[in-house]
DNA sequence: TCTGGGGTCCTAGGACCC
DNA sequence: TCTGGGGTCCTAGGACCC
């Protein structure tokens, strides 16, 4: 095996970068829904001590006073870039894996004549071009290698974004060394403080520790990291997507909410989006779990978190359905006197519509609500989604995220494309209230 | 005051079956 | 005192990933 880890260099900030040049060579983060975490830093904000998953709030003030640039997450601007980034690999190699929305597998194996380097910088020079967004490229002979040049190649200037670490034996060994446990792919926190406690501090430490022994203490996921890392493939290529097994759709709440009606809101609008996604997928759901939780953090105040599962008569991706039983689900879950500041709705048990079993009286995804729910996606999505919905499906505002910096949707929204004014110059609309203006111009249509 | 969201896989233990 | 053996299925929880 030989194969490639494509991942895009501080990929939401770059999203940001495309069509905001003034963001360049300048400081930037991108914060989590609610503006609640950083979650994504270019390197100069690296470099400002900004450190990854920290409250915004703790490093308010020091992104204030250094002039760093602060974006709320736009979702719809970085799934279409990344569709781009993807669609672009797809141009080099037949066989990739597209592992996350910044990262992709690429199967070299069988390309062993042509200098895979040489070939790696002209993939990254093209996805830049086409793109861009620039990328980091590390080969290996098994993914969990591959993901270590990677990460070398983003660490090291003299890479220029591409290590091979494929056929090179003596940079395999010092790439392991210069490495901590920790940092290897599969290793997480958990992981790397247990193997701290037995002096395996690098990669190549854990490499070389006893085989019985990391099969005992960290399973066979360990076991299998540790050959990948002599060089045993155990981590197959997973070129064709398997059909997902769960569909998630939760948040956390702007404000925190009492009343059983905001819940309601919120929980209404999670259904409708996880049916209407279930629909996108072609798959069917035998199941829903819906939960809601107090504030972690509120220690102070009384805490509760409970879920309910409950089942589907026939499986299902209608919207009527999943949210009436979300709904029932909600009056059987929630307790008045508590501060609610989470909740959310898991699919599960899915099924591709076709292989759904079916009862004398219907099959699942077919009868009278299919023609519904099918002009129903049609609309949505050829107007803007959630212009239309149902009559329980309240819009509601209390339960919203907060999201103070967001920027346009510039690539997937017809009012939100990129102005150019004078040549060379990009003007982005005003930030501030985009959502509501946003609303606003919806209604016109 | 303010702490993300969406996933996968594995394991241990209990319930249940014959 | 001694108390079978071999399974499957389900669930909760823990680890990991981005």
């Amino acid at each position: 095996m030989i194969v490639a880890l494509v991942d895009c260099n501080n990929f939401y900030c770059s999203c940001e970068r495309v069509f905001q040049p003034k963001l360049r060579n300048q400081p930037v983060v991108v914060l989590s829904n609610n503006d609640g975490c950083v979650i994504a830093r270019s390197n100069e904000a690296k470099e400002q001590g900004i450190p990854m998953g920290t409250p915004f709030f703790k490093y308010r003030r020091q992104l204030e006073q250094e002039g760093i640039f602060v974006r709320s997450s736009n979702y719809a601007l970085y799934g279409d870039m990344s569709n781009r980034v993807m669609t672009a690999l797809a141009e080099f190699v037949p066989d990739l894996e597209i592992y996350s929305i910044d990262e992709c597998f690429l199967d070299l194996t069988g390309m062993a004549h042509v200098d895979l380097t040489d070939y790696c910088r002209q993939i990254k020079a093209k996805v830049y071009q086409w793109t861009g967004i620039p990328v980091s490229i590390g080969i290996g002979s098994t993914k969990t290698s591959a993901k270590l040049a990677n990460r070398l190649a983003k660490k090291m200037p003299k890479t220029k974004g591409v290590l091979d670490l494929s056929n090179a034996p003596h940079l395999l060994e010092r790439a392991l060394e210069k490495t901590d446990a920790g940092d290897v792919w599969g290793i997480g926190r958990r992981w790397s403080k247990m193997l701290a406690g037995r002096g395996i501090v690098t990669a190549k430490d854990f490499r070389d520790a006893p085989e019985g022994w990391v099969r005992q203490k960290m399973g066979v996921i360990g076991a299998r990291t540790q050959l990948e890392l002599q060089g045993t493939p155990c981590i197959e290529l997973d070129i064709e997507t398997p059909d997902k097994k769960t569909v998630c759709v939760s948040r956390s709440f702007g404000k925190e909410i009492e009343k059983i009606e905001g819940l309601h809101d919120a929980l209404a609008t999670f259904a409708m989006g996880g049916a209407a996604k279930l629909r996108k997928l072609g798959l069917v759901a035998n199941a829903v779990n819906i939960s809601i939780r107090t504030n972690v953090h509120r220690k102070d105040q009384k805490q509760h978190s409970e879920s309910a599962t409950i089942a589907f008569p026939t499986p299902s991706s209608d919207s009527l359905e999943v949210l009436s039983v979300t709904l029932s689900g909600l009056k059987r879950l929630f307790r008045p006197g508590l501060k609610y500041k989470r909740a959310g709705i898991l699919l599960l048990d899915l099924v591709r519509k076709e292989d759904a079993s079916r009862t004398l009286f219907s099959t699942p995804g077919e009868g009278k609500t299919k023609n519904l729910m099918s002009a129903f996606d049609d609309i949505n999505q050829r107007v803007g989604s959630g212009l239309i919905t149902f009559g329980q499906v309240r819009r509601s505002t209390t339960w919203y995220m907060t999201q103070n910096h967001v920027s346009p949707r510039f690539t997937t929204r017809w009012d939100e494309l990129a102005m150019v004014g004078e040549p060379g110059q990009i003007n982005p609309p005003p930030l501030k209230n985009s959502s509501a203006e946003l609303i606003k111009g919806r209604r016109k249509t």
